[in-house]
DNA sequence: CAATATACATACTGGTCGGTATGTTTCTGC
DNA sequence: GCAGAAACATACCGACCAGTATGTATATTG
C-alpha cells in the first residue's frame, strides 16, 4: 500500500469514528479495525490521537466546508440569495439518513472539544470564521449589486445564516427525522429570501 | 445527611460534571468526589452510570427548562412575541461565560447521545417537544388575539425558533465568545418582532 | 429488645483505553 | 549490493473506567 494511501485510509477511518461516537469515545483500535491497519502505522502518521483528531479537522472536514458552501460563494458574481438558498438545498440533497443522525461534522466536534481543548477550539475557529466571512463578503457584495437590502448588516446576518443552520441540524440530529430537517430548512430558505430586494 | 439530600447532592454534582465533559467522558469518580460521596451510595440510588444520566435529564435539567420556557409561556394571557424576547433576554442575562462555554446542557446531552442511545433520545425528544409545543400553543394563541400574523405556521415557526436558539448558543459555545451570543441573540430579536402584527 | 431494612463506605475486578518499545520488512540512495 | 531510513506489525504497559461484592452503622419495625 502506498504510504500517502494508508494515510488517507487512517483519516477517512478517523473521520468517521469520530463522526458517530465523538472525539473523545472514538476508540483507536476501532479505527484501526476499520481502516485495515495496526497501531504502528498510526503512530508512524501521527504523534497522537490528539493529533490524528486534529488532521481530520485540518484535513477532511475542512475539504468538505469548502466544497460545499466557500467555494460557491467565492466566485461572488450574481445574486448572494440565490447562491446560498442553491448551498443550502444541495447540501441538504446530499444527506442522506446517517448523515442526519451524525449530524454537522464540524458542529458536533466543536461543541464537544472547544471547551476542552485549545487546539480543537482553534481549529474550529478559524473554519467558522472562514464560513462567516465568506457569506458576509457575498452579502456584501450582493448589496452593492442591488441584490440585498442595504438595511442588513452583514456579519450579522452571516452569523445568524450559520446559526440557524447549525440549528436545523442539531434539530434534525435530536429528533432523527429528515422532515424536520425539510420542515427547517424551509424557514431557513424563507428567511434567505427575506434578504433580497 | 438526610437520604433526599445525598441524593440530590448526586444529582448536582452528576449534572455539572456532565455539562462540562459530556455523559461519555463524565467519570464516575469525578461526580462522587464533587458531590462528597461514595461509590456505595451512588449505586444505592441507581442502578448505572446510563440511570444517573437519565435522571439528570428528567429531573435537573428538565427543570431548567420549565422555570425558564415553559411556565413563563404558559399563562398565554398577552403577547406571545413579547413573551418570547422576555425569555430570550432573561434566559441570556443569566448566563455567565462559564455557561456559554458549555453550552446547553440539553442540547449537549441530545447531541453526544441521541445517535447512540435510544433511552437518552426518547428523554430529550420528549422535552424538545413540549418545548415545541408550549411555543407552537403561544404563537396560536397570539394568532387568535390577533397579536400575530395569520400567515405564519405556528408549528414551523416554533421549530425554526428553537433551531435558533440553539444554534446561537452553538456559535457561542464554539467561539467561547458572549459577544457572539449577544449579537445573535439581537438577530433572533428581530425575527420575533418579525412575527408581530 | 431483637430483627430487618436502609444507607451508605471500602476494597476489588475485568476490561478498555492511549501510548510505547521492539521487532520486521520493504524501499531508497550511494 | 549494502547501509540506512521509511513503513509498518506485534506485544506489552500503566492508568482509568464502570460495576460488584462485602462490610458496617443507623434507623425502622414488630
Amino acid at each position: 500500500m502506498q504510504p500517502d494511501t494508508t494515510r488517507q485510509v487512517l483519516l477517512d477511518a478517523a473521520f468517521h469514528e469520530i463522526h458517530r461516537k465523538g472525539f473523545q469515545s472514538a476508540s483507536l483500535t476501532a479505527i484501526l479495525h476499520k481502516a485495515g491497519v495496526t497501531k504502528g502505522a498510526l503512530y508512524h502518521y501521527f504523534g497522537s490521537k490528539k493529533e490524528l483528531g486534529y488532521a481530520v479537522l485540518e484535513e477532511v472536514i475542512s475539504d468538505h466546508l469548502r466544497t460545499l458552501w466557500l467555494e460557491p460563494l467565492a466566485g461572488a458574481t450574481g445574486d448572494p440569495v440565490t447562491q446560498l438558498k442553491d448551498c443550502l438545498i444541495k447540501a441538504g440533497e446530499q444527506l442522506n439518513d446517517k448523515d442526519i443522525r451524525l449530524g454537522c461534522p464540524l458542529n458536533n466536534l466543536a461543541q464537544e472539544m472547544s471547551p476542552i481543548d485549545q487546539g480543537f477550539r482553534e481549529r474550529t475557529d478559524v473554519m467558522y470564521k472562514l464560513w462567516l466571512q465568506t457569506i458576509s463578503s457575498a452579502l456584501q457584495n450582493g448589496q452593492q449589486l442591488g441584490k440585498v437590502r442595504k438595511e442588513i448588516d452583514p456579519e450579522e446576518t452571516a452569523l445568524f445564516i450559520v446559526a440557524t443552520l447549525e440549528g436545523c441540524m442539531s434539530m434534525a440530529k435530536n429528533t432523527q427525522d429528515k422532515a424536520v430537517l425539510l420542515q427547517c430548512g424551509k424557514s431557513v430558505l424563507n428567511y434567505l429570501d427575506s434578504l433580497g430586494t
